[in-house]
DNA sequence: CCAGTTGTCTGACTAAAGTCAGCTACTTCT
DNA sequence: AGAAGTAGCTGACTTTAGTCAGACAACTGG
């Protein structure tokens, strides 16, 4: 695709799009609260949070955070208390005024919604809705970066945690003891480890670890089910090798089960080859070998 | 389809697109000149204008746009000078150093949405940019809205010509006098246009006219090529026989030619029916008649 | 040619949004 | 226990964005 071509027409939907809709944020107007204050209180009303978190997701100066959720609770919107496990924190949480006032700037926010589809028939809403549907799938796929992560936190964890579930539903599989050593397998200097967290949750994932001299195996590569089709499990995989051949590696290796047959499709590929079966993984069926020249 | 989660694919798609490129605006920041400031000199130079046709571009107050053209008029970056043709006018463009800085918008901009496209693979690049395009046009589509005006007035004279330019490419035409006669035939109280403009632009319009007691002809209907495919037409043509009713008109006719497929399947959707051959229009072979009871 | 209208500008405001330094209470690390 | 760091708050600002009521010159219709 000409790269003038589609980057004209990312700008072209931008400026259609915030010009008719984007003044969609200005439809918080009309409660009675500035727009960054009700920005703030339909954030807490999504999800109660500390004080922090808030000033993360909004991207907030801590002073003027702090002045805003003063304003929110001397009008009785929102309540503050000292988090139990860290009492420096505060965790904010809307009251049951906030509450309705909240349910207010969803109706308006809705109501927005609606307004853009109304004029359309039934035929051309669904081409609409399912035009922004997979924007939106593409567009978050674009915009999450994988980061290097300790095998053992909480966002590995939950990756790998789900990487079994998924599989368990696939075949017979029973995941004893495999995310403790993962832990140790995957983390530096022998391992990497890669998440890529949006809004929070873990919506892919996966590592390296080293199984000889040379030689380094992919593993728990997992992708959220709703991020699927979005290039996601490429991406990931791509990174994989880079992370391989950092830490020394000249060959790829990976096993898999016969069931999963998306995730042998990519290995192929990426030129991945069936070779004869390695170690002991009693759940793998099909063992695939790859080497890894300079990055494509 | 259901509409809560139609509506509610709107709003995700707004929050997560306003999260990530809604920054985008915020990419004008950066070069030194407010966001405001910054729109009004990427406007200018898009298309150099009156600073009327700027305020009702960006909407803005006639005192703080005069503000703003001061402060980039102070910057070096955009001259005013007196319209010839009225000297109250004032028309705005860029200086060469205005120019510049506009170029360097343009080029931030750009930059902006290949970030947006550079992680995706070329082939879902490719479907993100199909999805944008396709919501683009259905959220145009959406969003404009069809006016009655004056017939003789220049959108509708533009439309009215477009009209007469795309059949001519269809089959031998000729519109000798055909535009005057519908300024008055298509005018208020016997008959009535409607246009719907984007940006400054008509992208859609016809007309009614009476041709008996109680018998409405729909005539010049007209969509723009770039603008088919999101229902305009289906949305004219109601609107247009709402406009006959209104008109007191009990039955609608309308003839077309053999050449126009579309057309005739749209006339067949609507529940048009073949009939003998009435008028004199020479260019016309098919004949349509449908009743108007209320409206559906 | 004059009354009314239009296009732009100025003055005098206000509210919202955001920045920055420093402070206090609490937690963590050693 | 003490040092160092963290979470949030306060005070004192600035900038941006916007409103509104005139003022004034230039045009237009009768």
């Amino acid at each position: 695709m000409d790269e003038i071509t589609a980057t004209t027409v990312v700008r072209r939907f931008n400026r259609a799009y915030t010009q008719r809709i984007g003044a969609l944020e200005d439809s918080f107007l009309g409660v009675g609260l500035p727009l960054g204050t009700a920005r703030l209180l339909f954030e807490i009303g999504a999800e109660p949070a500390t004080v922090q978190a808030l000033r993360a997701r909004l991207g907030l100066d801590s002073g003027y955070l702090s002045r805003l959720l003063r304003r929110l609770e001397d009008d009785g919107l929102v309540a503050l208390e000292p988090d139990a496990d860290d009492r420096r924190r505060r965790r904010v949480d809307l009251t049951g005024a906030g509450r309705g006032r909240w349910a207010e700037l969803e109706e308006r926010a809705g109501a927005r919604a609606r307004q853009l589809l109304e004029p359309l028939s039934e035929r051309h809403r669904e081409r609409l809705v399912a035009a922004l549907a997979e924007a939106d799938l593409l567009v978050r796929a674009a915009t999450v970066t994988f980061e290097p992560v300790d095998p053992g936190s909480p966002p590995a964890r939950e990756a790998v945690d789900r990487y079994f579930a998924d599989i368990a539903r696939r075949f017979d599989f029973d995941p004893a003891g495999e995310p403790e050593k993962d832990a140790v397998l995957l983390a530096p200097p022998r391992g990497v480890f890669l998440v890529a967290v949006s809004d929070g949750e873990p919506v892919a994932g996966g590592g390296v670890r080293t199984i000889d001299d040379g030689v380094g195996e992919v593993k728990r590569m997992w992708v959220h089910e709703a991020w699927r089709g979005a290039g996601l499990g490429s991406r990931l995989l791509r990174l994989l090798e880079d992370a391989a051949r950092a830490l020394g590696h000249h060959t790829a290796r990976l096993d898999t089960n016969e069931t999963l047959t998306e995730a042998i499709a990519l290995y192929e590929r990426f030129g991945y080859r069936p070779i004869a079966r390695y170690g002991d993984n009693p759940f793998a069926t099909h063992f695939f070998e790859k080497p890894l020249t300079a990055p494509a």
